[in-house]
DNA sequence: AGAATCATGTAAGGGGTTACATGATTCG
DNA sequence: CGAATCATGTAACCCCTTACATGATTCT
C-alpha cells in the first residue's frame, strides 16, 4: 500500500474500453492533466502493467493489420471500488497536495455531481486536522529559537493556503455546474 | 548537476572534520535539521562517499582500538566553494521549498552575517519573477476551463505563502542577530 | 524521400528506503 | 547478562527517467 498515484488512470477508463496509446494521448492534451502530472510514454505503458498485475485493469489484444496488437484495457470490479475510494480520499502530507490531490480534483470534477464536493469536504478536515496539530506542537513566538519558529511558521502558511484554495476551489468547481 | 541536497552535509564541516557517525549525531538532534531532513544512517554514509567522489571531501582514517576506524572527513577547496555558493543560491522551482530552501535557510542562519540576507534576498527576486511568469500566463477569471483556474490559483497561492513567509522570516532571522 | 503517426515495449541507470551485517565496549 | 553505543557499511528492492528498438503507414 505504498504508490497510489497511479489509481488515478482508471479514471480514464470508466466509460469505455481503452488502449495504451490512446490513453497517452488524452493524458498529453495541454489542457487537461499535462498540467500536473506528465510522464513519459514508456512510464504510462509501465503503470498500465502494474496495474493489471494487481487486479484493477484486465485487457484483450486486439490484432488490427500489421502493428503490435493494441492492449484494450478495461476496468475490473476491484478496479471500479478502488478507483472509486481514491478519488473521494483526501491526501494526508502537504507534499501530496501538489501532485496527488490535484491529480484527484481533475477526475473528481469531470464525473461531476457529488464526488467534488465530498473531496473537498474531506480534504478540509484533514487540513483543519492538521492545523490543529500544529497548533498544539505550539512553536509560537516565546520559543527562543528562531529556526523552529521559521519552520513552524512555514507549515502554519502552507495549510492556511490550502484551505483558502480549497475554499476558492469549491466556489470554482461546485457553483458552475448548477447554474449551467 | 542534478541532486544537491547532499551539499548541505558540507556545512556541517565548516569548522572543524568529523567522522560520519559523529555527523549523524548532530543531524538526528530533534531541535535542528531533523526537523525538515531525515534519513537513516547508511543513507547518511552513502551521501559522504558521494560527495568524496564528487572530490568536496576527503578523508584519512583513523583506527581507534577494535572499532572500524573512523574517516574523519574535511572540506577540500572545492568543496568549500561549492558549499558557499550553494548555500546562496535561491531554489527555482516551488516543490523545493519545504526541503531545499529550508535546509538552506538551517546553515545560513547558523553562520550569521550577511548570508542569510542573500539568501532571503535571492528567494524573494526568484518567487517574486516566477509570480510575474505565473500573471503572464494569465489563467484569470475570463478562462472558461475550472481546472485551469483552480490549477493556477493554486500556484498563485503557493507563491504568495512563501512571498509571505520570506517576509516574516527575514524578521525572525535577521533582526535578533543585531539586537542581541 | 523523409517525417510523423501508430503501438508496443526493453535496458540502463540514478536515487531513495529498509533491512541486515559486524564486532568490540560500556551501561544498567 | 543483556542492551545500547560506537562505527562502518552491503544487499535488495522500488520508483522514475532517459534512451533506444521495431516496423508499417500516412502526411508533406
Amino acid at each position: 500500500m505504498h504508490r497510489q498515484t497511479e489509481l488515478a488512470l482508471l479514471g480514464f477508463l470508466k466509460k469505455n474500453p481503452r488502449h495504451g496509446y490512446d490513453l497517452y494521448q488524452e493524458l498529453s492534451e495541454p489542457e487537461g492533466l499535462w498540467q500536473v502530472w506528465r510522464m513519459k510514454q514508456s512510464q504510462l505503458y509501465a503503470l498500465l502493467n502494474r496495474l493489471e498485475e494487481q487486479g484493477y485493469l484486465a485487457f484483450s489484444r486486439e490484432a488490427e493489420g500489421s502493428r503490435p496488437p493494441r492492449k484494450m484495457y478495461r476496468m475490473t470490479p476491484s478496479g471500479r471500488e478502488a478507483y472509486a475510494s481514491w478519488v473521494r480520499a483526501p491526501v494526508e502530507r502537504g507534499r501530496q497536495f501538489r501532485l496527488d490531490l490535484l491529480i484527484k480534483l481533475f477526475f473528481a470534477h469531470r464525473e461531476g455531481g457529488a464526488v467534488v464536493t465530498e473531496l473537498l469536504d474531506a480534504q478540509q478536515a484533514a487540513c483543519l486536522d492538521w492545523q490543529r496539530e500544529l497548533e498544539e506542537k505550539g512553536v509560537s513566538r516565546e520559543d527562543a529559537e528562531p529556526y523552529r519558529r521559521v519552520v513552524h511558521q512555514y507549515r502554519a502558511g502552507q495549510v492556511q493556503a490550502m484551505l483558502d484554495w480549497l475554499d476558492s476551489s469549491r466556489n470554482e468547481l461546485t457553483r458552475p455546474i448548477v447554474n449551467g
